[in-house]
DNA sequence: AATGAATGAGCATTCATTCAT
DNA sequence: TATGAATGAATGCTCATTCAT
């Protein structure tokens, strides 16, 4: 379990990575950020991997939950819109997630980091491959295409969508705009 | 122009980026690597920026280079084809390349950086919208999804495939297995 | 007197020098160790300096009772070869010791603590001279020498011969070996 | 070999060792000392350790210049005399020596340090251990007690010795009153 | 008697960059 | 064209100690 003080670290080291990128990340702005001395972080986390693990570890708890919903949803296009649509939908509301699902550049030094993240990549794929291969037997989903292919493709469409939502600085309406996409890839994998 | 040591320090530079990361391109690592002093580096750049500048203008030039030869192919989807399977073989044998295109989120600190990083993966996009809307013209693409849906899908697998074979450290065979990846693209998109 | 926690504490941070040496004698450390918080040793003493100040005065009292038990035997001789012994048997059985006879070093800043070590030192020395100079009036030992130059060379034989064994990681039986190189004391200085 | 900074930085630290104890040896007060910043260290010792290193090393060839005089004297005893006149002369002259020959203790947790100290220590109780063979053979060094005991009383005198000056301040002229001590130890060892 | 939370001061080290030669 | 020497600023982290509870 989570000390108050360890969400709010977590919560500042999520927007600190969103405002200045994770080279911004460091001790010293986490602990001006929260208002405590540097040393005082020290208390809650044990070293700084330890709280990007943190971060990453609230990411994928952010991300099972997204899937948990998901799951509730009949029909395997259903599934893989209301995914699109809680994505877009996290990211546009909350936009430091975007800064961190694609930090794996950043964190290739340390194992932790770079194993936890490529983790979270391909349970993500794993899942939306299963998905479409529920969707495939059912008869919603086109099987011309093996699944595990449709689901790189529906990530990677999803990610690279985030990635220039982010780089354009917000300048478009992710949650509205991300629907239209979501409709275009739904036409593409139906059968 | 690029002098002979210029060239030797961009290659250098990226083939540091693609072994430690950007975190290891330090001017120390980076004069290690060539051989020479720190302060020589400065004799052939102004600053570490202008150095990555310069990494992001030849993974510019090599894109340019793989669209020219691109547009040689009679047909969009031949020359989507093409375009993925240069992509593919050019990040097989060069994976530094990886590293680069996949840093945006370092750049982020420096306008100049996150800029030509920005405009590069637009660059790609508006290149494959062309591609696609003309193949639509055609009749070889579909025309029930807009053509820039269709180029972000067709970018976004080519980079979350190329970032999956780095997570995995070149795990398979990227050109090999590119190529089936290739051809369900294809159908996908195909009228 | 010293309540039970203080003992505690003393000899937890006596096993601390013993493992790990002065540098690992922090507050942090000690408090694991005793398994409680660090704030709570300040409860039993004021500061780390009369952490060690009760250290070293557990220390002199071990050399006090090895003393009074030395001089119940009757000749100097005897009472140099009992004292050795004892010493001997007391490192052999609480290594942690040897640290401390050894600390003299890190103790420099602190004039309490400094001034407490050479104070051991010193009345060790005192109490050889005084044991060695009535074995010399007595005629067992030899008097071509000055008595304060034989307890050096005693003293210093002994200190010498417990730090090699602390070096060699207690390679060698210090109580066996111990017991000759006492002979060959005994042989030196008898007349 | 060393460059003049690496040997200037060598002697501030052996004057800093003196002066404050290891303690004081910090990155910070060396490059005070020196009148340079505290990064301009590194450039010409990689870390601390290795000046450390450093310190012993220009310890251990004190030691074997001393040795290499002493051996040219005739006779054992005469040897055993050179060598203790020239020591007591030397810390004398030098006092920062004698920080460094006790600093066993704080170098335990760098096994570098701890090994070349203890490596230090037992090569000269090894050369002592020769010498006395030699005498013993020659008929000038008593026989009833084993070379290494005897070379390790010469020894532990002399370490105790000196630590006792250091341990008054410089409190009694190290070279005049280490004159009386040594005629004292060769009586002692002689046949 | 004990603790959770906090802190000022300090530490070894790294970084991009500059300057005199 | 290159280098040896140097630096200001920063980084992650540790330490002894304090304070409110």
């Amino acid at each position: 379990m989570q000390t108050a003080r360890q969400i709010e670290i977590v919560e500042a080291a999520l927007s600190l990575i969103n405002e200045t990128g994770i080279q911004g990340l460091t001790i010293k702005n986490l602990s001006k950020k929260i208002g405590i001395s540097e040393p005082a972080i020290y208390r809650h986390y044990e070293n700084k991997v330890e709280i990007l693990v943190a971060v990453l570890d609230s990411f994928s708890n952010f991300m099972g939950n997204i899937k948990a919903n998901v799951e509730k949803q009949s029909g395997s296009l259903s599934q893989i819109e209301a995914m699109f649509s809680a994505f877009f939908k996290a990211f546009y509301e909350n936009p430091s997630l975007v800064a961190v699902i694609f930090s794996e550049e950043l964190f290739r030094n340390e194992p932790r980091l770079s194993d936890k993240t490529s983790e979270i990549i391909n349970r993500n794929i794993e899942f939306l491959s299963d998905v479409i291969r529920k969707g495939a037997q059912q008869g919603d989903i086109r099987t011309d295409v093996p699944a595990n292919h449709l689901a790189i493709m529906v990530m990677g469409t999803l990610r690279l969508y985030v990635k220039n939502w982010q780089l354009t600085g917000a300048g478009f309406n992710l949650k509205v705009e991300g629907e239209k996409l979501i409709r275009s890839v739904i036409i593409l994998i139906s059968k």
